[in-house]
DNA sequence: ATACTATACCTCGTGATATGATGTATAGCG
DNA sequence: CGCTATACATCATATCACGAGGTATAGTAT
């Protein structure tokens, strides 16, 4: 999918994939990829920014010898995925924009008339 | 609106703004702004980009003694959109991903099995 | 024993791109 | 003469996805 699509749902739906119970990198990266195809590399990157905006906090455990880094959401991480709600229907409006065919039709119905 | 879901819909919002008849820099942002808000130096930008992708072509035109460039969508610009179309509906999948609150849900259901 | 795969984390450089600030120039109006 | 609208353009900055590369342990296959 096209890169700058997914700018604006990535960190949202990592946001997601933790709301229902705390999880940690590996596994979000096993969870969101059937969804949205994202790297190792991108995934860390969106945890630690998350993390510095508040929109989730990091517990770490340890798990049969190697370490798991936690993640919980917070009140504004469950703020933000509602805020996207809201932008989203927008973004329909904007979609529909770009769907109709309705320019066309305009200038017939126009030159009909 | 959230700058990085704008990223996804920004080109082909311009694309779908001359589709319909040809256009220039100053006429496509005051018909683009309603929908989505967006500065000159964005659109120019954007519009240089797109005739690099050979999406559009220009033709510049003498209005009133100042000087218009024309965009004309192409066949590739065109195809563009029918591109995006397609990806929207990878986008929805992802949307109805966040949206849900499926996961307290299907713990409940689970439970009271 | 050795190699490979899965698990689990992290960093850095690069490229794409939206945007504010700034600049240039003409036409029309008060 | 100044202001606003029209019409274009460039540049520096900030954000961010992502590939390449790195570290380390546990289990399985050869």
């Amino acid at each position: 999918m096209d890169a700058q699509l997914k700018r604006g749902v990535l960190d949202v739906c990592v946001l997601a994939a933790i709301r229902g119970e705390d999880s940690y990198g590996y596994k979000i990266i096993k969870d969101v990829k059937p969804i949205l195809e994202l790297s190792e590399s991108t995934l860390y990157t969106i945890l630690k920014r998350l993390e510095e905006l508040k929109m989730l906090v990091v517990r770490t455990v340890e798990h049969e010898g190697r370490l798991r880094k936690y993640y919980h959401i917070t009140e504004k991480g469950l703020t933000r995925i509602e805020e996207f709600k809201n932008e989203w229907k927008e973004i329909m409006l904007i979609y529909s924009f770009i769907a109709k065919e309705e320019q066309y039709d305009k200038e017939r119905i126009l030159e009909q008339a």
